[in-house]
DNA sequence: GTGAAAGCGCTAACAT
DNA sequence: ATGTTAGCGCTTTCAC
């Protein structure tokens, strides 16, 4: 294996010093021999010398690079998060490592230590479970952490900064536009709710049924198989079984909130599998509005995260303060989900059978 | 911002010199004092030690990573080939620097040359534009580059070895069975055509219809938007915008073919945009068998890749490489896809408006 | 069993 | 305007 040339070779081939080349590379040619340089250049493209990134890091313990934690690679969504962060971080110059942890905590402090090990700085942590304790300690070495879809806690808050959508104003809208259909009971049907997003949202559906007077009830929140280290990567799989779940209850649910789109779309095929259909029988509501949302029969009525400009202020956010910049507090930005309503909500066929009293809704 | 601790703080901790700590982290502690040994992971612990990637790798030369480029984030089927990767290279011990490049062999030839210039030697390739010819330099340098979905070509050859479904055979069975239908005019939804995959997949179609006497048609293959440098973030966008196109031609096809289940599912809504339905109508068959597939109603049929087998035998195969097991011949492992047919395909209504003398094949 | 010393490929302060 | 030099943090012979 013909091993690549380095620094020194350059040199020599351009009859000049390994400096004069770190200088040509690092664009420091300000008062230097145009024809010096020119000969570097040409030993450079003869040789196709590519400089040791480890040696130069090691020198200058700046890499430029940036991590991105996702869960579940699955949902088209943190694929488009990774392309926004990915090219917004290239505006900067910075390189992004994409690392999968699968809503497992463990794996996220894995991914985050391999990260500072390989002179990663900064981080930015989408949908990360409830605590971030297990980042606790790199917070403190120095590792910068942008949370992203995840409101910022107290005191003592590991996030340097955080975008996200108010995930409870979401939910509410959400579930709000169910009410105001006319349903009374409505299902939830999500992973395992330890992030601090799905947490919001499903705070979020409790205050609008408490706004409207609709009493909770436990057995219409369906969080899928309690397995611990349970990811989801088919989240479709599961909200197709939490809809057929929700809907063989004594009193089934007039419609389904899914924890995100793909849960909403497993939640149509759920509903199908039983005979009922979408919206007549069952109305469901996504979270995300993913490009699929509008591709599927009938189109998804979703809560709509505006990702690209969401990624690009984390990004700015997480670089500043890599960068050193002066930044007085931890600046959290909240942004306001809009919801977009579709085809896959309409008012109940029929009220629930408790004895409410309420008014017949006809379709 | 309080700067991690080295191997030679946690020495002094330790009471040891620096090779001791080495030798404790590299597992060369079979004739060590188990007392020594306890002390230095105690140190390790208190100081919170994490050893400096950079100047391991500067050392060894060595950094257990490999590289893995695809293209389309947006669609599931990348992200779980991701995923498997990751699982797959982990038991080897190793991690998985995951790019994307976006169908676009410039960013596939810098996030190459990013990789090689991090150490990395070993890359795992997923459909990259036709020719191999911007990767040619550093296979030559020694980058190890294993081709996923990538039927190998010829001499001088850039891929090491390659796993990848027999596209050909995929493309034809799914035309096969379209034509099996009843189908005679079948239109092809995809994005540029310029890939290995896409080739044989459209190999597939031209060899299926020659083979049942059908007269190709150029008009019926939609090659998308021929903007250079155009990616697909969005198959399902441009699924549906094809099958627009398609049924709106003078002599319409009765079945679409779409190049991945992505593109299938945009040809629903493009379908149903024009107030027809599927499979009535038209029959939809896609490729991939992504989850989504047997969700959506009608659940599609599709061409299923072996997607865990084929990512664990393309990590297995490039590790082997990576680690100078004398390897002989580059190894190209085919398999063989499957068609799951589901209810998306159905015989057509009625025959084309062509006076061929085909019995009317009723639904 | 453990420590001392050299050096991986690069950068940056300093010397020329 | 260019060259010399001294490490960055770690691994790895080789001595003790």
């Amino acid at each position: 294996v013909p091993n690549s040339a380095g620094i020194h070779d350059v040199a020599r081939a351009a009859g000049v010093s390994a400096s004069t080349v770190s200088n040509v590379l690092n664009g420091r040619d300000h008062r230097m021999r145009s024809d010096t340089k020119r000969r570097v250049l040409a030993a450079i493209e003869e040789l196709g010398y590519m400089p040791n990134a480890s040696a130069r890091q090691l020198k200058t313990g700046q890499n430029k690079t940036i991590g991105l934690i996702v869960p579940s690679v699955a949902n088209p969504f943190w694929g488009l998060l990774a392309h926004e962060v990915e090219r917004a971080a290239m505006g900067f110059g910075y390189k992004v490592l994409f690392c999968n942890a699968e809503r497992d905590a463990e794996a996220e402090r894995l991914y985050a230590e391999m990260l500072w090990s390989s002179g990663v700085r900064g981080v930015i942590l989408s949908s990360s479970p409830l605590s971030f304790e297990h980042l606790g300690g790199l917070a403190r070495r120095g590792m910068v952490v942008a949370g992203f879809d995840q409101q910022t806690g107290g005191p003592g808050e590991v996030l340097a900064c955080s975008v996200s959508v108010d995930n409870v104003v979401g939910g509410r809208a959400a579930i709000g536009h169910l009410i105001e259909l006319g349903h009374r009971r409505i299902g939830i049907v999500s992973g395992a709710i330890r992030t601090r997003s799905r947490v919001g949202r499903l705070a979020g559906y409790h205050a609008a049924l408490d706004r409207a007077g609709i009493a909770r009830d436990p057995a219409l929140v369906w969080e899928g198989p309690s397995v611990s280290g349970f990811g989801d990567t088919e989240g479709a799989q599961l909200g197709r079984a939490g809809a057929r779940h929700l809907l063989g209850l004594p009193d089934p649910p007039t419609a389904i909130f899914g924890i995100n789109d793909m849960y909403a779309l497993g939640a149509y095929a759920g509903v199908r599998d039983l005979g009922l259909s979408v919206p007549e029988d069952v109305s469901v509501v996504g979270f995300d509005d993913i490009s699929l949302a509008e591709m599927v029969q009938p189109t998804l009525t979703s809560v709509r995260q505006p990702l690209g400009a969401m990624a690009r202020s984390a990004v700015a956010a997480l670089i500043a303060r890599l960068q050193g910049e002066a930044v007085e507090e931890p600046a959290h930005v909240t942004v306001v989900p809009q919801l977009v309503v579709r085809a896959s909500t309409a008012p109940p066929r029929r009220t629930d059978g408790r004895p409410h009293g309420l008014k017949e809704t006809a379709r």
